[in-house]
DNA sequence: CTTAGGAAACTTTTT
DNA sequence: GTTTCCTAAG
């Protein structure tokens, strides 16, 4: 036993030790940047599971991508060879849950649903924008107002919209139309996946109750970056457990524009009676980037008091920061690609130390063409980049509609590529005709006769194939092409890169013929890749990566460059009137700078491409506060 | 119902 | 510099 619990603990401090041994109360653990928060999540696994002998799937950890609670498992699994099945993001649980409770619902949901992604929830809002005679071109502040009701709101959510100020008020009847919209497609966005959830466990006591018995403990990382709604989640699950964990740290809450509330950490402390713990000795960076840290911290408000952390450190003083001003773009560009020739050279450094951490993605553009110029292997870590191609997206909304033929985001986007000269007109009187689903509202639309007989042979390959989709992925979108002609039509209407185009389509292919040998349905890779995150497309090759500061978060690595610290850009143009936002913008660079472990490189140019046209710039305030703590760069 | 051409808008950050 | 939106002709 002793020896066991030894090897557990070995290599913990005893700040960490404590935090991952008790379980008298519920605890939140306050833990800086590289203290090691998600060393003492998995020890505190870890030894539930070998020390106190819970059952593996006792335990819910709830993480903030699927990446980290993949490495978690598999952490768990590599010491005790027990994999914890409940390790998940919150999204991921949402469905959980939902694929077996979301009939208790009022509503026409079944267990089958699909998930709707933002552009899918985009279009469909733009169409019903456009058939309410209001701007489509709106329909991004309308899914934003939407998207936040849902998130700190419950069930009422249009009489909430109807209630707020006046341009915002003028969207309840778009979030109506929505709302019935995405049940007739069994479709649920990114908001549903949480707001429903909760839903479920309010509405009825016993399917709560269920819920709360599966677990005797709940862990929840990246805390800080809760909302409300999933707040709610956990106190609906916890009942009065006293094995509630939550770990955060206030200063890397960088979420609160998408509903975030860094608050839920005091939340918890008074209504779970948590006690507190902190965590603040730093073992990630060398002291001159912690020292760095600390000083943009010190321009920060001071709103939390006694949860403000002192990070020390017993690393050496040693590593590099510099910063660069630049007279132009290009300029910084090149100083970027030369530093990391001689990171490599000089330095001894793999490609896949250095991370380059963006604030606007736009920034990557000249990133890239200087590190290409220079034959250095990059990769910009994107969201679902590959699936955003028009091509992908067609075919897999094909796909998507064989499997599901209530789906109205696939319908609409397909329905008339290639050509079955059905276009606006023809689409409206077909969505009068809806009753039950697409096929049906499409054989009882009256239609002319050339559309009436594309759309019978449309019908006929979408019914032909409803049967194998789920088996046979990969053997559907081969006939399928083949059926509609879809390599013609890529041809006319991409004249010059139908080539790459067909290339991604083969690629596709590929996926699909995997995913048949490893006998998972097309429903299991949409869910997969729909709650996938930015950190789960990164490669462990031998390359640089770009990425945004937000897909930053949680990792780590030895080189760190923060480029364009320029006013407007780094703290963004949109929050420079706003006190909060500000805040945030600080904490973001607080964020990107304690990914680094050994050198830092900030840099900032004088004048800017932006639309088209050079803009003058002005360095970052952040700069100026930082000074002494940075050697200046070769002028 | 399409296509072409020109104007206008556009850039935070994402599960 | 690029994507999206709008309009007028086929």
């Amino acid at each position: 036993m002793i020896k066991g619990e030894s090897m557990l603990l070995d290599g913990l401090n005893p700040q960490q030790k404590e935090a991952v041994k008790y379980f008298d109360s519920p605890l939140l653990l306050i833990a800086g940047a590289g203290s090691g928060k998600t060393k003492v999540l998995t020890s505190k696994i870890a030894y539930l599971i070998k020390e106190r002998g819970t059952r593996a799937n006792r335990i819910l950890a709830i993480t903030f991508t699927k990446k980290a609670a993949n490495e978690m498992a598999e952490r768990v699994r590599k010491a005790l060879s027990v994999s914890p099945p409940w390790i998940s993001t919150f999204h991921a649980f949402g469905v959980r849950l939902l694929r077996e409770d979301i009939s208790v619902l009022d509503k026409n949901f079944d267990r089958k649903f699909v998930i709707y992604d933002a552009d899918d929830s985009l279009k469909i809002i733009k169409g019903i924008m456009k058939r309410l005679n209001m701007k489509p071109k709106d329909a991004g502040i309308a899914k934003d107002i939407i998207s936040k009701a849902k998130q700190e709101h419950r069930a009422d959510m249009v009489d909430y919209i109807r209630s707020l100020p006046f341009p915002a008020s003028s969207y309840s009847v778009v979030a109506d139309e929505y709302r019935k919209d995405l049940e007739k497609s069994n479709a649920l966005d990114y908001d549903d996946l949480l707001l429903f959830t909760t839903e479920v466990l309010f509405k009825d006591a016993l399917i709560r109750q269920k819920w709360q018995q599966r677990f005797d403990y709940i862990l929840i990382d990246e805390f800080q970056d809760t909302n409300d709604v999933q707040y709610q989640i956990i106190q609906l699950l916890a009942g009065n457990k006293k094995g509630l964990f939550a770990v955060g740290d206030p200063f890397q809450s960088i979420y609160s524009w998408r509903g975030s509330k860094p608050s839920n950490m005091l939340r918890f402390l008074e209504d779970f009676g948590a006690i507190e713990m902190k965590l603040e000795k730093n073992y990630r960076s060398t002291k001159k980037i912690l020292n760095l840290a600390n000083k943009i911290l010190c321009g920060a408000g001071d709103m939390w008091g006694d949860k403000i952390l002192k990070l020390h450190t017993d690393n050496e003083l040693d590593g590099e920061i510099e910063n660069k001003e630049n007279e132009n773009d290009i300029e910084e560009t090149n100083y970027i690609a030369d530093k990391i020739r001689s990171l490599l050279n000089v330095h001894g450094y793999y490609y896949s130390d250095i991370a380059i951490l963006i604030r606007m993605s736009f920034l990557s553009r000249g990133i890239e063409s200087a590190l290409m110029k220079n034959n250095i292997p990059y990769q910009v870590v994107r969201g679902l980049a590959f699936y955003e191609h028009a091509e992908i997206r067609d075919l897999v909304s094909y796909l998507r509609f064989i499997a599901n033929h209530k789906d109205k985001a696939a319908f609409e986007r397909i329905i008339n590529i290639p050509s079955r000269y059905i276009g606006s007109k023809a689409l409206s009187i077909i969505r009068d005709h809806h009753k039950t689903d697409w096929i049906q509202a499409l054989k009882e639309a009256k239609l002319s006769p050339r559309q009436r007989l594309n759309s019978d042979i449309f019908i006929n390959i979408v019914e032909k194939y409803s049967d194998m989709i789920e088996g046979a992925p990969f053997m559907v979108l081969m006939e399928l092409i083949k059926e509609i002609g879809y390599f013609d039509y890529l041809k006319s209407e991409y004249k010059d890169d139908h080539d790459d185009r067909i290339e991604n389509i083969s690629e596709l292919a590929n996926v699909f013929k995997n995913l048949e040998t490893e006998g998972k349905t097309f429903s299991e890779f949409m869910e997969d890749n729909l709650l996938s995150s930015e950190q789960d497309r990164i490669g462990s090759d031998r390359s640089v990566k770009i990425m945004t500061l937000h897909a930053a978060k949680g990792l780590e690595f030895p080189v760190v460059f923060i480029p364009a610290l320029e006013e407007g850009i780094f703290p963004s143009a949109k929050s420079l009137d706003n006190l909060s936002s500000l805040e945030e913008e600080r904490r973001l660079f607080y964020v990107g700078c304690t990914r680094a472990k050994e050198r830092l490189y900030l840099s900032s140019a004088e004048s800017r491409m932006k639309f088209g046209s050079i803009s003058p710039m002005l360095e970052s305030r952040y700069l100026d506060e930082i000074k002494e703590e940075i050697q200046a760069g070769v002028p």
